[in-house]
DNA sequence: TGACATTATGACACCGGTGTCAGATTGGGA
DNA sequence: TCCCAATCTGACACCGGTGTCATAATGTCA
């Protein structure tokens, strides 16, 4: 047998047409039990597995997702976040188990999407996922859902925004930080992150905490407040040019875990002691953050939860079914820089 | 115009054959420069995406790579190995590079593999990504290589095994290791990793350490050993077995990044101080390492080359040209874990 | 002007499945 | 014995491209 195995071939060896063998080896109703497992079997000897290709062809669909990631522009070409990468990975999973294979590619630029997976009918969907700055790209959403495409993003749901989202309740969550750093007594507090609309999640992180704390009478210091991207670095030139600038706090709130790793080796680097002197909670509880020193105190953001619902809203999204906006509740962890 | 524009559409608006359509849009030479241009020019308007489905069909061959990431059977199902994402990136990327989409599978037995996307058509070649334990594997691979199935593996190449492999030197990392903490004087070392064969990459980091002392005269001392897998809780366990034993070391050289920060974990837990007590190094340098306290000296692999080179060595075996195995230079990185 | 190479195009089979329709076979009831 | 429904199977068109072959149109040179 030279070359692949196909389902003439199936048909020449267990005697029957080749339509019998696409039914039988599909387990259509239509074909009898006996000849159904001749077909098995002979398909199982010659290794025979069905052509997707020519499967999707036919059938125009082709149990195939297409994960976009999209990368904050400005970090580093070999760090990946990992928040999205723990996301990816139960993204994988929860495609694996509804039986759909994963396209993952990485969107540097907003200009050049490849966003004609589906075009191309190499995805049925597709999955968006990039931290905060969307808006950039409001105007390919448009275009995508012009042409029909069906996709879901994480993220913000930003009002007026026309597609479906999945996100953690970043509101919710900043209040769980206020509320935890509120019940330690330590309310004069930092704030290390985009207060600005142009991040949406970061913005609604912070709006929830300052809404908890205005709701004890306490209002934020404006001045306490620095801006960063998600990385180590920026969330330690943040807390460092807080520092320079001989601005005290007792507390500190970071929009995400790698800012608030970042803001600690700032403030160790300053002599000022975590939690002793600067109770600090980060946002997302990525990996490393049980791990740092000391281990940090952050709102979890459910990934596994996460992957399953993208996946499945998609999925409903594809079989015309009725979907919506999909809120998870995040969760606080308490570790020792919070004490 | 409902449903998605095919090429006989563009034919008919073009006043040209979909032949001629087929031809235009790939940029054959064939295909007169003035039709060429109206071809496009239609095309773009109406948005059409060759239809990867039947192109591929027709071609054979799906622009498409698979990989294939197989995980610690114990390891936490939220947690993927750090150094696994990293490789991930660099693989996406370098496929991206190459013009070819890459479908992403986590492979959770050794028995119900989904390697048939090489049959099924749906990619040209596999990626195989796992920590060391490849052995119970070697009847699969032995299938993949009957069948002419084009992949490649990463991690060590064991003799007589029939695949194509990238991977690091991980016998000559070890010796870094070991020079490392030679040069520091501290010759009184323990291991934490898996100095069996049943793990070759692990025994491989371990060969190159214990061959680095004996050059120098130095016995490692067999009792200051313990077994661990690649997971931060498994490296903290047996450090603390080597504690609880009573054992007494001056360095501590761990097979991966995070067995290191689990024996940091336990160090610290029982009063020992690093690097002051214990100088500690680990292998892979994981985004972590810079992070943990002290700051993990480590031995680097180079994920974005190693991406490059799998799916460069992949693009050669599946265009027929000669490759050979590949192995990646490691770099020792210092930090404050042995000052 | 005729022979022939060059260039550009269209017709058509083909990739390997899936879905539809028609036909063969069997069994049961009148 | 005849009719009809139920069950099973095969023939065939079709999905949307790609590659091959034939042919038309144009140009070149003797």
């Amino acid at each position: 047998m030279k070359g692949k195995a196909t389902s003439f071939d199936i048909a020449h060896y267990a005697g029957v047409s080749q339509s019998t063998v696409s039914r039988a080896l599909r387990n259509s109703p239509l074909v009898n039990e006996e000849t159904r497992r001749r077909v098995h079997e002979v398909a199982k000897q010659l290794n025979y597995k069905v052509d997707k290709n020519a499967s999707n062809l036919r059938t125009q669909q082709s149990s195939t997702l297409a994960l976009l990631l999209f990368e904050d522009p400005t970090s580093d070409e070999s760090q990946i976040n990992p928040f999205f990468l723990a996301m990816l990975g139960s993204i994988t999973r929860a495609c694996a188990k509804e039986g759909y294979d994963l396209l993952v590619s990485f969107q540097s630029s907003s200009s050049d999407w490849q966003a004609d997976y589906e075009d191309s009918h190499r995805a049925d969907g597709l999955i968006l996922l990039g931290y905060g700055d969307y808006l950039d790209y409001q105007p390919k959403f448009k275009t995508l859902i012009d042409q029909h495409t069906k996709f879901v993003c994480w993220g913000a749901s930003v009002d007026n925004r026309p597609d479906l989202t999945v996100s953690c309740d970043n509101y919710g969550g900043g209040k769980l930080a206020a509320e935890h750093l509120l019940a330690t007594g330590r309310t004069d507090c930092a704030f290390i992150g985009d207060a600005s609309d142009h991040s949406p999640e970061f913005f609604a992180r912070y709006q929830g905490f300052k809404d908890a704390f205005l709701a004890k009478g306490i209002k934020l210091n404006e001045r306490k407040m620095a801006n960063a991207i998600s990385t180590e670095e920026s969330g330690y030139h943040a807390t460092r040019s807080l520092i320079a600038n001989n601005i005290r706090f007792n507390s500190l709130f970071a929009a995400s875990d790698l800012i608030a790793i970042g803001a600690i080796r700032a403030l160790k680097e300053a002599k000022i002691k975590v939690p002793d002197d600067v109770h600090v909670v980060g946002f997302d509880n990525i990996a490393v953050a049980s791990f740092v020193n000391p281990p940090l105190t952050t709102v979890q953001q459910d990934t596994t939860l996460a992957g399953q619902m993208l996946v499945d809203n998609l999925l409903k999204l594809i079989r015309g079914e009725d979907v919506e906006n999909t809120l998870l509740p995040p969760r606080l962890i308490i570790r020792g820089s919070s004490v």
